[in-house]
DNA sequence: CAGCACATACCGACTGGTTAGTCTGTCGTC
DNA sequence: GACGACAGACTAACCAGTCGGTATGTGCTG
C-alpha cells in the first residue's frame, strides 16, 4: 500500500478529521473552506475528496463520534450494579466532563446541526433520541421507586439537564476556578436535588 | 416624504428585519442570501443598504431588540416587591415564556453570535453580562438570607438555567403537549427546587 | 402659487472575490 | 501493470456590497 501517513504518523483520514474538528468549533462550519482544511492537515483536496464524499460528510463523521462516544459512555454507568440516584448522578456527572474534555466536538454538535443534509440530520437526530431516552429510563425508574420526585415529566428534567451541557461550550472556561471535575459534581448535584421528592 | 411602506402598511426597515430574522432561524446565517431577504421583504439591494449598514449590521439589530426586550422584563420582575423566591421565581418563568413566544430570535441568538463582528459580539456580550449580573444577584441575595442553599455557586446556577433556556429552541415544539405557561412554571420549578437548602 | 433646489427612498445591473467539487495525471507498491 | 493514494489546476456557481440612476415629496423664494 502507498503511505498512509506522512510526516507524523497519523493516518490522513484522521489528520483531517481533526483539523476540520478544531476550524469548525473555532469559526464554524461555513465560515471554513475546504481549502483551509487540507492545509492545516497538510494534504490536499485530492486527499479529503479520496476519503470523505463531501464537506458535509466530514461534518457527519465529526458527530458519528460524539455520539458513539457518549452512548458508550451511558450504557456504562446507567448498566452498573448500584442504586439508581448514584447511576443517574456519575451518568450526569461524566457526561460533563466527557463534554469538556472535547469542548471543540460539543460547539459543534449544537451549532452546526442545521449544516447537516436533511438525510443525515434525521439520522444524527435519531440517535440523539436514543440517547435522551436512555438518560429518561433512568430518571423515570427512579420516580417509580418513590426516590425522585413525580412532579416534574422526566422528559423535561433531561432537556433541563443537557440544555446546560449544551451551553457549557459557551461559558466554560479552562482557566476558571472550578477544575472539569469539580463543574460536574455541581451540576450532577443540582439535578439531584431538583429530583429531591 | 416619499413613501416608507409599501403595499402592507409596515414600515420597510421593520420588514426587512423581520424577514432577516424568519430566514436567519430558518437556514442560518450564512446560509441566507441577501438577495433572499430582500425579496422575502419586497424590496431590492438598495433598500436594505439604504437602511442597514450591512448584513452582520442586520443581524445585530436582532440581538439589540432581544436584549432589549428580555432586560427590560428581568428589572421589572427583580425590582418587584415580592419576596425573593416569588421574584427569582417568575423571572425564570418569564424568560421562559417570552423565548418561546420569540423562539426564532433565541436559535439565532445562540446559534449565530460568532457570525457578528468582533466588535459588535464585544457589545453583546457586554449586554449578556449585565442582564447574567442582575439574574445572579437574585441567587445570591436568596442564599444570603438563608432561603436558598450555598452549597451551589450562584454563578453555576444562573448558567445551569440558561442553558435550558438555550436549548429550548432546539427541541421545543409548539404543538407538544405542554402550553409555554406550563413549561416555564416546571422550569421555574426545576431551579427552585434545586436551591432549596 | 409656480418653480427650483434638495433630500430621502429606493432600484437593479455590475464587480471582485470566494468556494465546493471535479478531473486528469503522477508516484510508489504489490 | 494494476491499483490505491494522493496532487493541483480548473470550473461553474454564488454572493456581499457598490454605484449610478430614478422617483417622489418638502421647503424656500420670488
Amino acid at each position: 500500500m502507498p503511505r498512509t501517513t506522512d510526516g507524523d504518523g497519523t493516518p490522513v483520514p484522521q489528520r483531517l478529521l481533526a483539523a476540520a474538528t478544531r476550524l469548525f468549533a473555532e469559526r464554524g462550519y461555513d465560515r471554513t473552506s475546504v481549502q483551509e482544511i487540507v492545509e492545516a492537515a497538510g494534504v490536499t483536496k485530492g486527499a479529503l475528496y479520496h476519503y470523505f464524499g463531501s464537506k458535509d460528510d466530514l461534518l457527519h463523521e465529526v458527530y458519528a463520534r460524539v455520539l458513539r462516544l457518549q452512548q458508550d459512555r451511558l450504557d456504562t454507568f446507567a448498566d452498573a450494579d448500584e442504586p439508581v440516584e448514584k447511576r443517574l448522578r456519575d451518568a450526569a456527572a461524566d457526561v460533563v466532563v466527557t463534554t469538556i474534555d472535547n469542548l471543540d466536538d460539543a460547539s459543534i454538535f449544537f451549532r452546526s446541526m442545521h449544516h447537516l443534509s436533511p438525510e443525515k440530520n434525521r439520522q444524527v437526530r435519531a440517535e440523539r433520541r436514543r440517547y435522551h431516552e436512555r438518560f429518561r429510563a433512568l430518571v423515570e425508574e427512579g420516580q417509580q421507586s418513590g426516590v425522585f420526585t413525580k412532579e416534574i415529566p422526566a422528559d423535561l428534567v433531561v432537556d433541563y439537564h443537557f440544555g446546560s451541557i449544551h451551553h457549557l461550550s459557551t461559558w466554560y472556561r479552562p482557566d476558571g476556578p472550578l477544575s472539569p471535575q469539580e463543574l460536574a459534581d455541581h451540576l450532577a448535584d443540582l439535578l439531584l436535588r431538583a429530583l429531591r421528592p
